[in-house]
RNA sequence: GGUGAUGUGCCCGAGUGGUCUAAGGGGGCUGAUUGCAAAUCAGCUUGUCAGCGGUUCGAAUCCGCUCAUCACCUCCA
């Protein structure tokens, strides 16, 4: 098994990465509580996740990924009485939105979303284990968790029980000391609830973690992630509820990731409260919804999901992001010399001479799916060397802690030496497929293919997802060319004042064209 | 007040003891190419790594202090 290093937020190092049952991997990373849309600071731990669990796989594993959905809880209760409808609907509604988000943004490797309140009676069993075992203790209707039974309570966040601070309001007088928390809450009257031995009510947060994840990937998992703002009280509370219970640590790994920020610039959606100061103050800080941001479905649609995806994982996933939207334009530029670079792949490579759909043929490409290097041509080529030196620091990179960041650099180096040699080699259209040059580039292109797939990038066309259908790209394209004719014929004629006219005019509507030795194509360029 | 994170060139950002006279991207500039542009390629642009002190044969990387920024300690991915 290959040397994948992660770092352990319980042990604050990278450790070697060892399953408990290889090459078995069970992964559970807290998902969002639906009570609103999601803004992009949720799709960081989704897009680590969904990349570490495809590099795992590339690597040999068999990953089982667990996100959970919190579908009650206060925020919840509150937002159905001000809209006046079900805690379910809302909750139906959000993760609706939230599944749309994911998908746009290549999330598509979640083995199991499990909802709280499909798992009320685990919850509910783990409770009563808990309180037999002497760690919870009940307080008309309520229960809660008593911390000092757990010596260890506080090892994951590095708190002394000293310091925490406990829930004020009436839940307080009930606890036996301000650290301990609720585990399962009695309903108020009109509230959603369950029956359970206390009476109606429903789970706390913390407990439903613990139990979902008990359910579906045991007692011991191998690596438990979520942001850094989760770390305390949720995962705090979720590691001494589980291993009270259990006897047995939750997880072996512990991973943050780091969490966004809103730059200067920095419009993640209106900012609506406080301290929106007369000034035109530049909004940034945390992003949260509590602030007003979300709808993250027209960042999307401005920025494509791809772009999105690249732009979280262009920093390493423990850093701070800070989103603005200069950062996503500034993603979308790099991401155009790949696009670009697809396009003229597929031109070499087609039979066709002018292609409906650009870049198609490398989104058909064959890749391996794991690292083993399928075969060692250790040729002469140095385009092949190239590639396979790329292939090795690329993997190198990721095996250190998913260092995606450095691993993109790698995907440029390469992305810069097939383009070289194109250009070296006068690669064009009219190139025979038999050649070694061909050969070549179709060989490292797989390469580029392979390790930018493993990182959820480059999968299938969707850099134009805001074209309309396919009939209607389709005569686009046809009209494009017809263009493309005209002006080609006024340059044959040197008539360059017409052929430039046309060329700003289609500048002018955020329509590019690309003249090379072979031909002219185009592009969208805002 | 407590806990944790961060500070690298014009900007974003990788790098956690020697291979760092510091990756990669964006921007800008120059050359090749082009009718001119764009795109592509080549090169340049710019840093001794917040500051000070220490450990070490050797530090961006370890330790201490100072400054600054951010987050958590109430719900938050």
């Amino acid at each position: 098994m290959p040397e994948i290093r992660v770092y352990n937020t319980l042990s604050k190092s990278k450790e070697l990465f060892q399953p408990l049952e290889p090459p078995k991997v069970g992964i559970y990373l807290c998902g969002p509580t639906v009570y609103a849309e999601s803004h992009i600071g949720h799709m960081v731990g989704p897009v680590i996740f969904d990349t570490i669990k495809r590099y795992l796989s590339y690597s040999g594993y068999e990953v089982t990924w667990v996100v959970n959905i919190t579908d009650v809880d206060d925020k919840l209760i509150a937002k159905s009485r001000e809209r006046q409808i079900p805690v379910s609907q809302i909750a139906c509604e959000m993760t609706a939105d939230y599944l749309a988000n994911l998908r746009e943004l290549g999330v598509n490797q979640i083995d199991y979303m499990p909802r709280a309140t499909d798992h009320i009676p685990e919850i509910i069993q783990f409770i009563k284990d808990l309180e037999e075992k002497g760690f919870a203790y009940a307080v008309d209707g309520d229960v809660f968790f008593e911390v000092a039974k757990d010596p260890r309570y506080g090892q994951l966040s590095n708190r002394s029980v000293d310091d925490q601070q406990g829930e004020g309001g009436e839940a307080a007088a009930k606890k036996r000391s301000h650290g301990d928390f609720a585990l399962w809450k009695q309903a108020k009257s009109g509230e959603i609830s369950w029956s359970s031995p206390w009476g109606e009510g429903r789970p706390g947060w913390h407990i439903e973690c613990s139990a979902m994840s008990h359910a579906i990937l045991g007692t011991t998992f191998d690596i438990h992630g979520g942001g850094l703002d989760l770390m305390f009280p949720h995962h705090e509370n979720e590691l001494a509820q589980s291993g009270c219970c259990h006897a047995a640590p939750m997880t072996t790994y512990w991973m943050h990731n780091g969490l966004m920020r809103a730059g200067e610039k920095g419009k993640v959606g209106g900012k609506s409260d406080r301290e929106q100061s007369s000034t035109d103050e530049p909004a940034s800080g945390k992003i949260s919804r509590s602030k007003g941001d979300g709808g993250l479905s027209s960042v999307i649609r401005r920025h494509t999901g791809e772009r999105i995806r690249f732009f979280l994982l262009r920093t390493h996933y423990r850093s701070t992001i800070v989103y603005n939207e200069d950062g996503l334009l500034e993603a979308g530029a790099s991401l155009e010399g790949f696009y670009r670079f697809f396009d003229r792949f597929n031109e070499i490579t087609s039979e066709i001479e002018c292609s409906k759909f650009p870049g198609q043929l490398f989104y058909e490409l064959e890749v391996s799916k794991t690292r083993e290097p399928s075969d060692l041509p250790s040729s002469d080529d140095p385009l092949q060397n190239f590639a396979l030196e790329s292939r090795g620091k690329f993997i190198a990179a990721m095996d250190d802690d998913f260092n995606s960041g450095a691993a993109i650099s790698i995907l440029f180096d390469l992305l810069r030496a097939l383009n070289r040699h194109i250009d070296q080699n006068n690669l064009g259209p009219g190139s025979k497929s038999e050649t070694s040059e061909v050969q070549s580039l179709i060989q490292a292109t797989r390469t580029l293919r392979e390790l930018a797939n493993v990182l959820g990038l480059f999968i299938k066309p969707n850099h134009n997802a805001n074209s309309g259908d396919e009939a209607d790209s389709v005569l686009l394209d046809d009209v494009m060319r017809l263009l493309i004719d005209l002006r080609k014929d006024a340059r044959e004629k040197k008539d360059y004042a017409t052929a430039d006219v046309i060329r700003n005019r289609l500048t002018d509507l955020g329509v590019a064209l690309l003249d090379k030795k072979e031909g002219t194509n185009w592009e969208r360029s805002s």
